[in-house]
DNA sequence: GCTGATAATGATAATATTTCGCATTTCTAT
DNA sequence: ATAGAAATGCGAAATATTATCATTATCAGC
């Protein structure tokens, strides 16, 4: 027996797992912390701001409060569990770290994201930080524009 | 006899011309977006939050309010005087657009910002959003680091 | 399995940033 | 100079995020 849980709902699965994936990173796995971590892994769209977890969480039932949210996902960014990026909406939105690093390809129009790496520019961005002295931390790189679908709807019109 | 208005605290110039300027945007040139778009060619850091801007013009005793700081700039933005920036902390930073598109490496310690152009970069993300059948309307690149100074002053301690 | 120390949570208040509504003022074309 | 349209300043409202604090949940040691 391991420890996978079963939920009617389908929901929110594999809590051991979780479990373990947090004491790993030095959080103790609390109810909220668990819950948000298995609804970010199951959302398609990965990409999600604080509001947005917590509307899904209230979805399913659970009863976690929005400060809550906040505070869970500025412990995650710290233990690296996810990234938060600032899309031009102004807003923080959230992405569960797996797989490897990837920059960003968003639709003005409908909020698509679409994630890319690019290799050559990665190390371009290494050399233009070394060229001015700053020891690199970190970098984001977001690309805006239109998606396909969204050409063709007001192409449509 | 031109447009250059000559004043004692040197700290507004050239009115006719920013007149000029703002007339062939599309916009009315009105004393506040005349000061805003003075203040941003006078001042030496050229990033600058919305209340970055309000208070210097209080300093320079104009009577501007916030409110119409962040009207005119969004208005600048929509005309592409300037250019707004979603800086890690979360708020928007304003740009003057004058010479040619650059990016931005930010010092996380001190908030100090270094501008680069690599046209390889520039290349490779029109070849991305092309990729993915977006039409590209924009992006922003932001390198984050540590400068020179703040290394220097933390190795000091 | 209990239990107590400790840390995390939820509700709400507080803060920060940005926008809105509206009476008043300023521009600009005449 | 003047009227009509647009822009402004002020304060209130909206939005996003953080802080406070009483209550609750977690977990190490028994």
């Amino acid at each position: 027996m391991n420890d996978v849980v079963k939920r009617s709902n389908g929901a929110l699965n594999n809590v051991g797992l979780k479990n373990t994936e947090l004491k790993k990173a030095g959080l103790k796995a609390t109810l909220p912390r668990l819950k948000i971590l298995e609804l970010m892994e199951n959302s398609e769209g990965r990409h999600m701001s604080a509001e947005d977890i917590y509307k899904k969480l209230l979805e399913l039932g659970e009863d976690v409060g929005l400060a809550t949210v906040y505070r869970v996902m500025t412990q995650f960014e710290a233990v690296n569990l996810v990234s938060r990026h600032h899309f031009d909406s102004g807003l923080s939105v959230f992405e569960l770290n797996e797989g490897s690093h990837h920059d960003h390809l968003v639709c003005e129009k409908c909020g698509k994201v679409e994630e890319f790496v690019e290799e050559s520019i990665e190390r371009t961005q290494h050399k233009i930080a070394k060229k001015f002295g700053f020891k690199m931390t970190d970098h984001s790189l977001y690309i805006y524009g239109i998606c396909p679908a969204c050409q063709e709807e007001s192409s449509r019109t």
